[in-house]
Formats: C-alpha cells, structure tokens, sequence
RNA sequence: GGCCCUAUCGUCUAACGGUUAGGACAUCGGCUUUUCAAGCCGGUAAUCCGGGUUCGAUUCCCGGUAGGGUCACCA
C-alpha cells in the first residue's frame, strides 16, 4: 500500500465557482502539498441535465488563479485518465457488473411514479423514506434501461473516523438500496465518486457536512467492493451575511473570478479562505502560500460555520499588497491609471488609500485624482467659504497664501521635494496663530477638494511652476 | 418528523481541567505638526441555559434551548 497522500478536488460543471467550493479545494491542495502527495481534477459530469457548458474551462481558470495546481486533470491527463467522469462510463460498468455478481447490486423495476407514491407515503408517515422497505422480491435482470441499485445486505450501525470532527456515526437507517446507475445510464455521484476515489488511489476526502449524511451508504459500498475507503476530513458551511444559513448566489455569493477582476490578490484569497474555518493557532494571521501549505493541518479545521466577512477579506488583502515588491505595486498601480494620471510619484499615495487594485477605477472615476492633471475647478463661493477656515477673514488668508507663495518662490525648482516644501511651508504656518488658517487654503487651493492628500505632497507632484500658478489663482 | 452534527466578544478565532478568557477584523477614543487616507497607542465587547463529575469547569458527562445538515434516477 503507498504512503502517498492523494487528494482530489471533485467539481460538478454546474456553473461558475464559488468561495465554498474553492475553499474545499484549497483544503485538499495544501495538504496534498504538505505532504508532498499528489492533488488530482476530477470533473463530476454525471447529470447531464444541469451541465452548464464552459464550466470546465471556468473551474480551471479559477483554479489557475488562486494557484492551486494539478498533478492529474482532464487537461493534463495522468495515469488514471480520464478525469471526466463521463467518460468513464466503462469503469463505471465493470464495478456495477461486479457487485451483480457478488449479489449486491439489483435492477430497480419502479417507475417513477410509483417510488414517488412510496415517498410521499413516507412523508405522511413523518418516517423517512426507505427504499429497501420496497425492494421487490424478485428483481429482473439489469439491461441498463431500469435505475440499478445498491444491495444493503448487513443493517448495522455505521461508526467512522473523520479527521476533523471525531468519531461518527450513524445508525441503520442512514443505510438504503441507493441508484447506482441512472435508467440514463450515467452513474449517480454516489457510486462514481466512490470507483473512482479507489481506482485513483484518493487517500483523503475533503468535502463539505453535506455529505456527513450519507458517509455510511459510502462506506457500506467500499465493504461491499471490498475496498479501504480514504480518511475524511469534512468542511464547516461558510454561511451568508445571516450568519445562519450557508452562504448563497441570493446572498451574493460571487464567481471565484469576479474577485479577481475586482482586483483582489490571489495570495491574500487563499489566506482568507484558509482562515475561514482553520486555525493553526498563535497570532500569526498573514500567511504567504508557501507559509500556508507548511502550517496546514486538516485536523485544525472548524467544526462549526463561519460568516464571510468583506471586511477582514480588505484588510487581509491591503496586508498581502504592502508585501508585494515596489515595482509590482507600481505596475499594478500605474495600468489602473488612465494616460494623464501614469505618474510614479501618485503610486504611494494612491496605495495608502486602497485596500484592492479595482478601488482605483472607483477613485478615477469619483474624479479624485483629476486635479493631479488639470487645474480644479471650484466656485468662488466655495472657495470663500474654505479659505474661512476657524474664523478667520479671507483677507487675511490671502495674504498668508502671498506668504506662502513668496517662499515656495524661493525653493530650487530641483529641489522642490516634499521635505523642502513642508519645511519651508511649516515654518511660515508656525509663525501664524493657527497652522490651519495657511495648510488648510494652500491644500484647497492645490485640490479643489474637500478631503485630499496633505498640501506638500500636492505641490511635489504638481511641480513648483504649477503650484505657485494654483495659489495665485486662488487669490 | 427520523437520523446526524454544532454552540467563546458584532465577526473570524486562541486557550494539556487551574489564564486578569488571548489575538485579529469591525467599532469607539487619543496621538501622529490642517482635511482625507495610512500609521501608532488605548477603550468597549464573549464562554447559550440548567444540572452533574471535580479542590477547581470555556474545557468532561447529561438535559434543555437555538441553529445547521440530511432523508433524489443532484452532487
């Protein structure tokens, strides 16, 4: 038996990839990767009526984004291609012929309507409903028209390991006669994922409490091939903003790859989501990917479901961009800009007041950052009503911005550095009963703005020609 | 309704049965030589309830309450 960690991620094409899928699959990489395993794609095609098409080049897109590579995959192939579940149909075949002949699998003879009826029997019974209680006694023999089902053959207590949530169990009635293979011929998720888990060698199965429920039908049909099934390690919902139910599309559950378009970091994603539902202990909260995979360990994870949280998620990813080396900070910075804003000496500026590179359009087009190119505009009313700043008359102001302006004149054009300016700017504001009543004009003048940077930093950027020209306008 | 599971600040979470129950996000306040942002410092804030076991329960057991999952020819 190989010691070697398998793990898989499992997706149905049913549409674009959310946090919570995302996150089952970060689970199954990083510890495929701790242990320096394998992590398989598997793509689970068996509904052919819910497919969306483009769905597998989506979930690989996302994957490719946030990192998580493959070692097996319906792209890349492997031993045990492929990795499209409809096109193992074959297989499929071969192990349901084998529990035939073992007496563990029977054609089911109902129509759909008549186990219809048995359910709703059921129901008005408050029991659940059992299949088994209906198992005809004389089942003909499979031609793949008829749904196939599962022999239960022993009623027993269910008790299993799971590496995040202890000793499970269950007892004889989470057993029943489930379809193996649909009257369409397609195998259902419970008996496909289960042949393929074994012939893919999958050591570890990292998936969501949906499926804590039906384990003891896995597990019985591992018996009945006589297989060892994979240790399971079982992931907490990630829950919506009521932070009861599970997180959904109404909810704004959003497409894995709209944040990336919002232009948020990869590595802060995986950070965030990793932590939404594991914790290694300590303090430490900003993990970089190699960092993650070392620190991982698939028994810390949470048992109980965690609310997501924009907020820590903007935090977490303004952390991973103060990371990031200078010049790709500039890089990611200046494409944002449109022409007239490409200026280097904005990127720090523009950083300090962002949490994801998508806040730049929001700040472009608030119009933010125009004055930086042309000269803002601004009523003479508003500008009077600024330059009063804590009572005291505009005359005055404006004599203080002549101050100002006689100064900054003063000032090497070369030399007409941040330092200098605020230097030469402070030492005039000192002199004068509030430092305000000069900054507070000489920023509005520079900006038009109500909120904007610090004066001296406006005035470096837009050059000493320029800022005198503002402030004399201003008067 | 049956079965299974969960429960620490508003949120994400830490705490061999012994801690002033810790950290982070958010929030509030202050400082940072005008506003905004950033940064720094500080504050408010939690063991669901009731029983047990124990010298001592956030921690172990039982019950309650609340919440979640599941009971498909979906995964």
């Amino acid at each position: 038996m190989s010691e070697k960690v398998i793990t898989r991620f499992a997706p149905s094409p049913t549409g674009f990839m959310h946090v919570g899928g995302v996150r089952t699959a970060l689970y199954a990489w990083l510890w495929a990767r701790k242990n320096k395993g394998q992590f398989i794609l598997r793509i689970e095609d068996t509904d052919k009526e819910r497919e969306v098409e483009g769905s597998i080049q989506h979930i690989e897109d996302s994957l490719k984004w946030l990192g998580l590579d493959w070692d097996e995959g319906p792209d890349v192939g492997g031993p045990h291609a492929s990795y499209i579940q409809s096109e193992r149909l074959e297989i499929y075949k071969k192990y349901a012929n084998i529990l035939i002949e073992k007496g563990f699998a029977y054609a089911d003879p109902y129509s759909p309507e008549e186990i219809e009826n048995f359910r709703k029997k059921s129901e008005a019974e408050k029991k659940p409903f059992l299949f088994r209680e209906h198992r005809p006694t004389n089942p003909p023999e499979w031609n793949g028209s008829m749904p196939l089902r599962f022999k239960v053959s022993e009623l027993k207590r269910t008790v299993w390991d799971d590496i995040v949530w202890g000793e499970l169990s269950a007892g004889p009635e989470a057993l029943d006669d489930f379809i193996l293979i649909k009257s369409d011929g397609y195998p259902t998720y419970n008996f496909a994922h289960v042949v393929d888990d074994i012939e893919m060698g999958v050591t570890h199965v990292v998936r969501g409490q949906e499926f804590i429920a039906s384990t003891p039908k896995f597990l019985s049909l591992y018996e009945a091939l006589g297989a060892t099934p994979p240790l399971f390690a079982t992931t907490p919902p990630i829950l919506g903003p009521d932070g009861k139910k599970k997180l959904s599309k109404r909810d704004g559950a959003k497409d894995i790859l709209d944040y990336k378009k919002e232009g948020y970091l990869s590595d802060a994603m995986i950070n965030y989501l990793a932590f939404l539902g594991f914790n290694p202990g300590g303090e430490k909260e900003i993990y970089t990917r190699k960092e993650l995979i070392e620190i991982f360990d698939l028994s810390k994870i949470q048992r109980s479901g965690a609310k997501w949280s924009d907020d820590k998620l903007n935090w977490m990813n303004k952390e991973h961009m103060k990371l990031l080396p200078e010049s790709e900070i500039e890089k990611n910075i200046l494409e944002r800009l449109p022409e007239e804003l490409q200026n280097p000496k904005l990127v720090p500026l523009i950083l300090e007041r962002i949490s994801k590179w998508g806040d730049i359009d929001e700040m472009v087009q608030r119009g933010e950052l125009d004055f930086f190119y042309k000269e803002p505009e601004y009523s003479k009313e508003k500008l009077q009503e600024k330059l009063r700043y804590k009572n005291t008359l505009s005359e005055k102001i404006s004599e203080n911005l002549n101050l100002a302006i006689g100064a900054l004149m003063e000032i090497d054009e070369n030399n007409f550095t941040q330092e200098n300016i605020k230097n030469t700017l402070m030492s005039i504001a000192d002199s004068l009963e509030t430092r305000g009543e000069l900054l507070h004009p000489v920023r509005f003048a520079l900006s038009g703005l109500d909120k904007s940077p610090d004066p001296f930093t406006i005035a470096s950027i837009l050059g000493k020609n320029e800022t005198i020209s503002r402030l004399q306008k201003a008067i």
